[in-house]
DNA sequence: GATGAATGAGGCTTCATTCAT
DNA sequence: CATGAATGAAGCCTCATTCAT
């Protein structure tokens, strides 16, 4: 217990740096495994102890957004990126959801606490669901008033459906056409666009 | 075969009979639990020792695999009465798409082994994927021949985003209009069909 | 996980007697370190895996009931005894609440659960602790028909007494006298029998 | 000493009010959820750090012991109105007997640590435990003296009794008739005055 | 073929205690 | 003196899988 190998004991370092650490090793770990690992493994590896871990954060979810946090800033700043330099809506909004389809696709596994997030609300992440969320509504009605976008299309669909996609991407897709196959498939569906007449010859 | 001992017949019942009631219990605890539950769990619910789940369905995704195949008939059943019935080929193509997206909800969970199985193909789930893919690629075809539907569009991308949609509609989707926005989008997409101009404003 | 050392596997000795081996050293085990040791420690010194204990007794109290089970037998033929042997409802009392006594104190910390026991009836030691009850009801009901007992006082008082007591002689009560003043306190009390009158000078 | 640097008594100023601020919170905390709580929370409910806690008190007998101190006041007053105003000596035992029943019952789980002091010595408790005993031996031996109590009886066996009775009370007694019936058992034995006959009719 | 006991790594979490700052 | 980050042993429990019977 208390009586623990004094000599060895790791000194103080400063806090910040230590975090620091643990979300980068986190970091890694989570792109090798995935973000089911255990987290006792991720203490390991950053060589604290469990408990330093539990300390700086809780749970999964807690670090999970920490991680993420830090990688926000970067998609913050390719949406102001974005909003600044494409002027067309409909490019602006094929990019922004481009942008958040491989921030969402950071790690293997980790749409599904995303989506969980987004509907129960209580998680560390769906603050920065919300945020997603909002920011696509923000893309998306400017493509809808400039006639690029289905009106019905909701932000939250969108996200979803990004969310979804980065889903079926998955860890190993063997097949490399299929992310954009997606994509392409949420942008402008399997359905050709009703024309007036039916389809040339039933 | 006919003249196999009376004994040997008894036993092959009795194991029959064993098999098919570990997939009844499956199923409902699948359902009511989701796939990841204990297969001890299900192994007691039905009665008998793990070793005997075990040597049924050496190992999760074989269990799911002979479920799966149990309720392949009536999914079956339904492609052959779209197929005899259905003559548009768009509406054969989205009623199957419809299906096909309640098969794979059929358990909370279920999305993620199938979409493992598609990309490594070494699944006992594999064949079932594979049949969804064919069957779907057929419907399509069909869309495409008469123009309903993008030539661009493989049949395994929309299986693939059936799986994905069903994914998003998860467990507990809070917003019950999700579900039916993503498959909208699936088929529309979320772009407007782009008319000969561009919109009024580039 | 499932890939263990395969040759190093314990054959599958007999499960009785596995069974009884954890018993045993569980017995040494409270005996030396109180009821609330590892049970982790308990299957390492049995030489089993924790899973194995955990199949036998699910949790400490499941444990400690079997542990006690087996000293239930020794302690029905002790009450057999007396009530075969002593004539004397008085004599017959004392000597049963001795041997409860003797029993509760077998491990350091028993008599909390089985207090927690007495109230709460979930537990797997609630049978038992009725049966003790039930017991002193017996016990006390002759001593009291006969004008040995306090017509006021319950069975559940003097198991719950006893437990008390038990608790006072604790781990390791230095003064040896304590444990039998206890006893005597329990029977006698501490005041004086009120006589007609008062005291000489009050 | 009052020419001490005006600094070093503002320190001990805070010191002081520190600890009598942990105090207060610990009180409340062990009063809600027992003495077995962890002294984390208790630091971090008392704003400090757990140094902080750990400085003032070296571990959790040391604060019970100063947190018992604190009371020990009100019992101390308790114990002068007594011996002022119960001329009684019996009346007067009782009463003490009382008081201090409920003073070992001021938190869950505190019987225990106090049993431990009573016998091994070491403890931040013991001083404690050694005024209860020697208070209960004075007013045991005034009402020894009067006749009222049982000559055998020690002091020492009184506190470890009344202990024992408020751990028998415990944390939740549904029964809510035994803790009144414990002590009174403790005051007058399940046994009947020995009359110098035999009983009535055996 | 059926059984179910056994395995045991490994997940998560807690918390008394230390000590650099 | 106060702080609170760090420690890390240790607890509990689960469950996929094996294999003697």
């Amino acid at each position: 217990m208390g009586e623990a190998a004094a000599g060895e004991r790791r000194q103080r370092t400063d806090k910040q740096r230590n975090r620091t650490h643990i979300l980068e090793v986190a970091e890694q770990f989570f792109t090798e495994q995935g973000i089911t690992g255990s987290l006792d493994a991720i203490a390991k590896r950053a060589g604290v102890g469990p408990g330093t871990l539990y300390r700086h954060f809780p749970n999964r979810e807690a670090l999970l957004a920490a991680l993420l946090q830090a990688r926000d800033e970067e998609l913050e700043a390719r949406r102001v990126a974005i909003q600044r330099e494409v002027t067309d809506s409909r490019a602006a909004l094929t990019q922004w959801l481009q942008a958040m389809g491989e921030w969402v696709s950071a790690f293997d596994g980790l749409p599904d606490p995303l989506r969980a997030a987004l509907t129960e609300g209580t998680s560390p992440l769906a603050l920065t669901c919300q945020g997603f969320v909002t920011t696509t509504e923000d893309f998306l009605r400017a493509a809808q008033r400039d006639g690029y976008a289905n009106p019905g299309v909701r932000g939250r669909d969108l996200f979803l459906s990004t969310l979804a996609t980065a889903w079926a991407r998955g860890a190993a897709m063997a097949d490399e056409s299929s992310p954009d196959a997606l994509v392409s498939l949420m942008r402008t569906g399997w359905e050709t666009p009703a024309s007036d007449e039916g389809p040339s010859a039933p």
